[in-house]
RNA sequence: CGGGGUGUAGCUCAGUUUGGCUAGAGUGCAUGACUGGGGGUCAUGAGGUCGCAGGUUCAAGUCCUGUCACCCCGACCA
């Protein structure tokens, strides 16, 4: 390739919109350009690291057995109101209605297609176990697309869906999904951890995600200080707190608290520190599930219009239960916990004016004295960093009040047949597990496999003959990988102040031939070794601008080209043309008449390491 | 959707507070000369509905109202 044909579009200065160096650098680099917020248009040379990342998936993908069909980008929507992800995915989903009033869905995966194509091809027990996979784009018309390519509302994902009669196939799928994808990011020559995630419905290490870990990572990751053992800051576990020793304080006594009653007013208004306050939330839930769907469903349609009021939603919810939970004013209530909690399928709603009508008083005044003799309250969850204090300080249920010198057990029970201590929040800093220490990094998602059971092959009636002759629901795998994030985690990975420093299996070319001076020898010794290393195979960009050297070394650097090849007026004169490594501040020298062959060889070499055994 | 911020040349930004002449700089682009190993120098030139609409005024990039887009924090994220 020659750079003056091609369109590179670097930039000096940093783009304005860019905040995080894979960012500024895919825009720097001229890899891509932005066409509206949280969708890109990429260049050739972005358009070559995507190919080159799809490359890698796509073999990995065939050799574990997996075979890649395509699936529509636009769906009937009535396809997802079989699955009910046309109400749980929200406003996240991208619909359009066509001409003939007919609406369809933009794709942000793929379950239900795939599953309807299993339902009507899969038949017998025989045909099993199927891995089918595409690579294709996926819009989510997310809420806040942020961080370039890292949340974007267009995105180009692989997403595998595989079909089991049992367990055990299924598993043994799951499996191979995680050896491959182990592979393809160690062939793309990221850093990734392995993480247990959201388990879902099948129980057990029922999902995993492969992250690469770095600052500007949207997820967190924890694991233990020994390395064993990942979670995603969802799932992760925690010790109990030891409990404190009990404090000599006197009876709980209500303050005035005139403030914003939330825990960091308040602790300041108090002088006390947030550690030592109680939180108490209130959460309710219809008892038929259906109802939080239709309620979702009509906050979605209505969403700028006549919103419910808490009473009103209530009402139309019918019966519903009440959770109060208590955890550490410095603590988090973990979403992903409380759900597996209260069961799946349950959605958690917030309502002021129900909590009003509970606690008497305004949001940001609830408190646990008092309450557990509601009966309307269902459940009083605790945490046990909570049941750990000796003393705290919580709301009074009266507005503008707060109360101090609470002492957990004394003061509200700890115990109860509406009463439940369980671990309910995030992890944090200094929490411990199985008595080791627990750390916390940034990460980027991506890829996850996950177990999916029978969720989906249940609803869209996907079933097949077993040996005995029966009929059974297939058991299904969906396994996806990010393909943009994937560029962008390499460069948040490898970089410098020149720019960005890749591996050679997704640069977008693995040599550059930059002729420094525009002498006839140099220009025709650099043609001549551009040419004798795109008949080796060697993914060559000739930089053929009538521009200086400093400029050709800038760009160069610029776009992470691991090896660079100068023909130069000193150099060439002995005979010699200089080699440089991206990643590498030395340059050295190779005779003309053999550099080629060598450079081929060590390009074969350097990709050869990617793809070197897992562990 | 709540909070904060920004829209002026392809890009990065001055100018808006306190309305006033023909709207500026750097960079990029074009042309020419000199250069030629880390974004070189000089000269000339093209490039703007000052986000959009309306209003106030003798006069609006600047003040007012509305609106749109984009960025950041939060909420949300199979």
């Amino acid at each position: 390739m020659r750079y003056s044909q091609t369109l590179i579009p670097t930039v000096k200065e940093v783009p304005a919109d860019a905040e995080i160096i894979s960012h500024q650098l895919m825009l720097r680099a001229g890899l891509m350009r932005k066409l509206a917020s949280g969708t890109y248009i990429y260049l050739p040379a972005g358009q070559r690291m995507l190919e080159k990342v799809m490359r890698i998936v796509r073999e990995e993908m065939n050799r574990s057995g997996a075979q890649e069909i395509t699936m529509p980008v636009v769906q009937p929507m009535e396809l997802w109101q079989q699955t009910g992800r046309d109400v749980d995915y929200g406003e996240t989903l991208g619909k359009f209605e066509d001409r003939h009033g007919r609406w369809n869905v933009l794709s942000p995966t793929a379950e239900e297609g795939f599953t309807f194509l299993a339902a009507n091809e899969i038949n017998s027990y025989k045909q099993l176990p199927m891995n089918l996979y595409q690579i294709n784009t996926k819009y989510r018309d997310e809420f806040r697309p942020r961080f370039g390519v890292l949340r974007s509302r267009e995105f180009i994902m692989k997403d595998a869906y595989s079909f089991h009669m049992d367990e055990d196939c299924l598993h043994k799928t799951y499996m191979q999904m995680y050896d491959a994808y182990c592979r393809v990011f160690e062939r793309c020559g990221v850093d990734y951890v392995i993480v247990l995630a959201e388990s879902g419905e099948m129980g057990g290490s029922g999902s995993h995600q492969f992250t690469v870990p770095c600052e500007n990572g949207e997820d967190v990751i924890v694991y233990t200080a020994d390395d064993k053992q990942a979670w995603n800051i969802e799932k992760a576990p925690v010790d109990p707190l030891a409990k404190q020793p009990a404090a000599d304080v006197g009876a709980a006594e209500e303050v005035h608290t005139p403030c914003e009653g939330s825990i960091k007013v308040v602790s300041e208004f108090l002088n006390v520190q947030p550690k030592d306050m109680i939180k108490t939330l209130i959460y309710w839930t219809p008892s038929n599930p259906q109802v939080t769907k239709d309620l979702n469903a009509y906050e979605v349609n209505h969403k700028d219009g006549d919103k419910l009021s808490g009473k009103k939603v209530a009402a139309a919810a019918g019966p519903y239960e009440i959770y109060v939970i208590l955890v550490r004013g410095d603590h988090e209530v973990n979403q992903e916990k409380l759900t597996r909690l209260l069961g799946s399928g349950l959605g958690l709603l917030e309502y002021p004016e129900l909590i009003e009508d509970i606690t008497g008083a305004k949001v940001g005044f609830a408190g646990p004295i008092g309450l557990n003799d509601k009966d309307e309250i269902s459940k009083i969850i605790i945490d046990p960093a909570v049941a750990a204090m000796a003393v705290g300080v919580t709301g009074a249920n009266k507005t503008d009040y707060h109360i101090v010198n609470v002492v957990p057990g004394r003061d509200f029970p700890l115990e109860g047949k509406n009463i439940q201590v369980v671990d309910i929040r995030n992890a944090v800093e200094g929490d411990t597990y199985e008595g080791k220490k627990l750390l916390f990094k940034r990460g980027i998602e991506v890829g996850q496999v996950f177990k999916l059971g029978d969720k989906y092959s249940k609803k869209l009636g996907a079933k097949c003959l077993g040996e005995d002759g029966k009929e059974h629901d297939l058991l299904m795998g969906c396994y996806g990988i990010g393909i943009n994030r994937i560029i962008a985690s390499a460069i948040e990975n490898g970089y410098d102040e020149n720019g960005m420093i890749l591996p050679i299996s997704i640069a977008p070319w693995e040599v550059i031939v930059t002729p420094a001076g525009k002498e006839d020898e140099i220009v025709e010794a650099a043609e001549k070794i551009y040419q004798q290393l795109q008949d080796a195979g060697v993914e060559v960009l000739i930089d053929d601008r009538n521009a200086r050297g400093g400029v050709k070394f800038k760009d160069a650097d610029l776009l992470g080209i691991p090896i660079r090849v100068t023909i130069g007026k000193k150099s060439l004169a002995e005979g010699q043309a200089e080699f440089k490594l991206r990643s590498e501040p030395d340059r050295s020298t190779l005779p003309l008449d053999t550099a080629a062959e060598q450079v081929a060889a060590m390009v074969a070499d350097m990709k050869a390491k990617l793809n070197k055994p897992i562990r």
